[in-house]
DNA sequence: GCTACATTTCGATATTTATGGAAATATAGC
DNA sequence: GCTATATTTCCATAAATATCGAAATGTAGC
């Protein structure tokens, strides 16, 4: 992953609603939920709301799909491994276990 | 973890700068880098570094410890577990494995 | 094509954040 | 306490981001 897009997804989780947003859609599955209620739920005007959304889509952090009227987001799994292997990559330049704490084992740098 | 202080971590994270110093530190290892070894090797002018490197302590996202005249500064791995188990945190209302993407396999929530 | 509903765009404003030179502060050896 | 070095604070400026009402756009059923 190239740093700049990890900042993307960085900062389009590091805002309050939007990290709201990405964790209802998280816990709510591949399925995920239309702006209508995510906006009902987190109560977030529909303004505010669908220009978070975009920053979320835009990032690559959801993604979106039309179902009649409605527009349901879910979560980009995919992008949140990425970003979760980026952080830890090559962790103590490969020598483990000297960061015992950490709970994830992302693979290696393989670019 | 509370919602206001992952966002504060994730915005730490959030700017280029502070990415390449902080996944430095992580490939440093727990001894971390001096402020100066920093600074020259990510060219980064020496105040904007200090804001920067500011910025991440503040978010609990690194630490500093005095030796000589120098201060180095270390990942914390704890922050950052904390953060990304988090984020995954009851994904898919925890009905395994609807999410076979994920690598990490964090903790259901625990309060 | 009219109506109802879902969602986005526009626009103006307020707030936060980033940058880096110059000056100030801290630490240590002599 | 003087000198050298490491790091931070101050300051002014520039740039990016958040907010939300009102208006516009899309979608579907009749």
């Amino acid at each position: 992953m190239e740093t700049k897009h990890a900042v993307t997804l960085l900062a389009s989780l590091a805002q309050e609603a939007r990290l709201a947003i990405f964790r209802s859609l998280v816990q709510a599955g591949p399925d995920g939920l239309s702006a209508g209620t995510l906006s009902q739920a987190l109560q977030i005007p529909n303004s505010t709301l669908s220009f978070h959304l975009k920053e979320l889509n835009h990032a690559g952090m959801i993604s979106a799909r039309q179902e009649s009227r409605f527009i349901y987001y879910s979560a980009n799994y995919a992008s949140m491994n990425a970003l979760l292997a980026y952080l830890t990559e090559n962790c103590c330049a490969g020598q483990a276990p000297c960061c015992p704490d950490l709970q994830c084992q992302p693979t290696q740098t393989k670019e």
